[in-house]
DNA sequence: CGCACGTGGTTTTTT
DNA sequence: ACCACGTGCG
């Protein structure tokens, strides 16, 4: 067996004898950049990895080398990614590598890594020790308390664009008082900015940003702890450094120290998040702040046949300011992209299905299809059409675990029992289930509590000292008299919501003391009994009774979700499983399908791949996007954001476009994207006549209705019979259904699955075809 | 308190 | 077309 060579396999073979072994198979299969990137010397790098070329590997290979050669300890490395499931990945495939304890190793999210500093140092951080951290919901309904209590019109100042400002501007890692503001408008915003953090601050909550910000705050301004790290991290490695914003990229330069090598792997082609926050020039400012001497470039994709390949990178190609890459591949140029053009949205979408039956056919797995879109209002029709066809998909995006409503409620008991000063959590139960706490009694205890600056909670606990001190029952035992006047009437109020309001502090008291010494599934579960939750939702009745059903299982859920916390961590506190229903909010949906379709967003595509891709709503203002004709180098972003949609292909690709679709319940008449313009023609295959592709082209908005596609099939005879999805039957093959259409004329053959006979090309002239209904 | 109705907005999204 | 949110009534 050849040996690794040198120095550093001795040193691993003296730490641990399996390591050599190892060492060698690790950096086998890896091509020379790959091999060159794994094994840098102790230096900061950038990686330029484009789609397909093995980033994940690269990186974790790295992390695996470092140990093994005994260049680090898994104590001094430092890795970073955006999302839990990259995180998760990462530190599979490492433990996968080496027979490595992960405990001290920090590989996590940039969210999680900042709290875990922050609960290490909570005091320097000047943070309570149980500090909780907002979602954006949570953000949100923060920000709309504020502005209430702050007499912020909600018109002039919508909430959203708030919160939007706020954690922007923390993204670019600035504080309210160095945000430049020469507008009154700013100027308030700016004051709201102010009076949110302090809010935060006096309630013991973070939101998302404040994570980054508070934790870069600290490294900024207490030397021991910054040297601390800067002397433990000697490796810091970063994923997708594309998507890194201003507050980030400062964290990681303060963070690597002296001794520190900044190993970053990205891809500016795929830097698809500049709406929020990301700054792409990030990369060229890593190269200068740490004397990147060389780029690596990862350019060989092992993911996509040629064709595919080529046509991403003749579309990139229209983008200016690359730090430029060429992906190829070793593979053949495989199919070509199958264009196609319909008149309807309904019929792009008919056609899908059938290319999706087709392929079923094959042998092709739904799960290994993706049909993809600019935006998601666009599933609605796709999924339509899949019902009725019976093709079982799953939709990627919408609500997930830790943010549905029911969730929410319970983690508010919890919140509230772990820190009383979580008004949003408080806000949140006080009258759920409704226990007669109204909105006057609310407002009441908001003024007793802006009164003495407290928290709302100790508000209800003095007015339920003072009932006891003088006697609730008193005000109604005593008839009142009509003469009584106003201030009577409000004391009486004070002691009827008082009694409620007495009993809500008592439920929440008797929570924390049953639950003091149990285990966090128990918590849960006895949370989840006594806070009248279940009872709730199991009295259901009616039209809610099924989406309270659904509810009690999602409950259920939360306690299998805290016993599987309790197992796989360590930090098995109340506090540590808050912040990760925080953190990582779940799965999207529950009950995916062995073998299903993939519906999802281009943006959500991103790191995935499939055997089969359709984009579609390939139309000029749906993809790009009209929004983005505004906006400075949005043309690009929407070409990056193509770019990434083709390279999820690994075989086949569908492009797809329609010539009239429903949009905001209206129809509207488009034109093929430009995007379509770039690809080189001979790498396109358009399934619908080359007549209809010009005419898409020069065509500005024709109504379909009096201008029919100039299909030629269809031209002989208004509207035509023959189209996709149309079924059919054949006296010798018998039934099927029109899966293509091609040529003109005396020329033009459809293609048709027959159920029995399989899928056949025939000529329209000859065959003896009829429809059916 | 809870429901009915009206209104406005509608690219992409992780933490 | 559809959804989320807010207001006003019973």
């Amino acid at each position: 067996m050849k040996r690794a060579r040198g120095f550093s396999a001795n040193v691993a073979n003296q730490r641990c004898g399996i390591i050599p072994c190892m060492n060698s198979s690790l950096l086998s299969g890896l091509n020379p950049e790959q091999r060159q990137a794994v094994t840098l010397p102790h230096q900061s790098a950038l990686i330029l990895a484009g789609a397909g070329s093995g980033k994940t590997r690269v990186l974790t290979t790295r992390i695996a080398w470092l140990i093994s050669t005994g260049a680090v300890s898994p104590h001094g490395i430092l890795a970073v990614t955006f999302t839990n499931k990259a995180a998760r990945e990462m530190l599979t495939r490492l433990t996968a590598m080496l027979p490595i304890n992960s405990r001290g190793l920090w590989i996590g999210t940039f969210h999680g890594l900042c709290n875990r500093m922050l609960r290490a140092h909570y005091r320097e951080a000047n943070l309570p020790q149980t500090f909780q951290i907002l979602d954006s919901g949570d953000q949100l309904s923060a920000i709309k308390r504020l502005m209430k209590a702050m007499n912020v019109d909600d018109e002039k100042y919508p909430p959203r664009e708030m919160q939007n400002f706020i954690s922007g501007s923390k993204e670019q890692g600035l504080r309210a008082h160095e945000v430049e503001a020469y507008d009154p408008y700013t100027r308030r915003k700016v004051e709201v900015f102010a009076e949110y953090d302090a809010q935060c601050q006096r309630e013991g909550v973070v939101d998302f940003s404040e994570l980054l910000l508070r934790s870069y705050e600290l490294l900024s301004r207490n030397a021991a702890i910054r040297e601390h790290y800067q002397e433990r991290f000697r490796h810091i490695l970063v994923d997708e450094f594309q998507d890194t914003n201003k507050l980030q990229y400062q964290w990681l330069k303060l963070l690597a120290g002296r001794h520190s090598a900044l190993f970053a792997v990205g891809d500016d082609d795929q830097s698809i998040y500049a709406f929020r926050g990301a700054h792409v020039g990030n990369m060229q400012e890593l190269t200068r702040d740490f004397h990147v001497e060389n780029i690596i470039k990862l350019e060989q994709n092992y993911r996509s046949h040629g064709n595919i390949l080529d046509a991403a990178n003749a579309l990139i190609s229209n983008n200016r300011s690359r730090l430029g890459k060429n992906l190829w591949t070793a593979e053949n140029g495989g199919e070509l992209l199958r264009v196609y053009e319909a008149p309807t949205d309904v019929e792009e979408a008919g056609f899908i299905v059938s290319e999706i039956q087709l392929l079923k056919s094959e042998g092709v797995n739904l799960k290994e299809i993706a049909l993809l879109y600019r935006s998601n209002a666009q599933s609605r029709v796709l999924e339509h059409a899949l019902v009725s066809a019976g093709l079982s998909y799953r939709v990627y995006g919408g609500l997930r675990f830790f943010e549905r409503q029911e969730i929410k409620h319970a983690l508010a008991y919890l919140r509230l029992m772990e820190n009383t000063g979580d008004d949003n959590a408080l806000l949140r139960i006080i009258n759920f289930p409704t226990r007669g706490i109204g909105a006057r009694s609310i407002e009441q205890l908001q003024e007793a509590a802006k009164m003495n600056s407290a928290p709302l909670w100790d508000a209800a606990a003095a007015l339920t000292r003072r009932c006891e001190a003088s006697g609730a029952g008193e005000a109604a035992s005593h008839p009142l008299p009509q003469s009584a006047g106003p201030a009577s009437n409000v004391s009486r109020d004070v002691a009827r919501a008082g009694g409620k309001v007495t009993a809500f502090v008592a439920l929440i008291e008797s929570l924390r003391s049953a639950t003091r010494e149990l285990p966090l599934p128990e918590i849960m579960d006895h949370v989840l009994e006594h806070s009248g939750l279940i009872a709730y939702y199991r009295n259901e009745t009616g039209a809610k009774k099924r989406e309270a059903e659904e509810r009690l299982e999602n409950l259920n859920e939360l306690v299998n979700a805290a016993t599987l916390f309790v197992h796989e961590n360590e930090d098995d506190s109340l506090t540590a499983f808050l912040s990760h229903a925080s953190l990582e909010a779940g799965e999207h949906q529950a009950g995916d399908q062995d073998d299903a379709l993939h519906l999802m967003t281009v943006h959500a595509a991103k790191g995935l791949e499939f055997h089969t891709v359709f984009i579609t709503g390939l139309e000029e203002g749906l993809f790009p996007h009209q929004n983005s004709q505004n906006v400075d180098g949005g043309l690009d972003e929407e070409r990056r954001l193509m770019y990434v949609a083709i390279t999820r292909a690994r075989r086949r690709l569908y492009l797809s476009f329609a010539q009239s679709r429903m949009l905001h319940g209206q129809v509207s008449y488009g034109m093929a994207s430009s995007f379509l313009r770039e690809l080189p023609e001979n790498l396109l295959h358009w399934i619908t006549p080359r007549v209809a592709q010009r005419s898409a082209f020069a065509r500005s908005f024709t109504p379909q209705h009096d201008a029919p596609p100039a299909s030629p099939v269809q031209r002989s005879s208004a509207p035509s019979i023959w189209r996709s999805g149309q079924a059919v039957f054949h006296t010798k093959f018998g039934e099927g259904m029109i899966v293509n259409l091609e040529g003109s004329g005396s020329d033009a053959r459809v293609q048709v699955n027959f159920r029995k006979a399989g899928v056949k090309w025939l000529a329209l002239e000859y065959a003896k075809l009829t429809p059916v209904d």
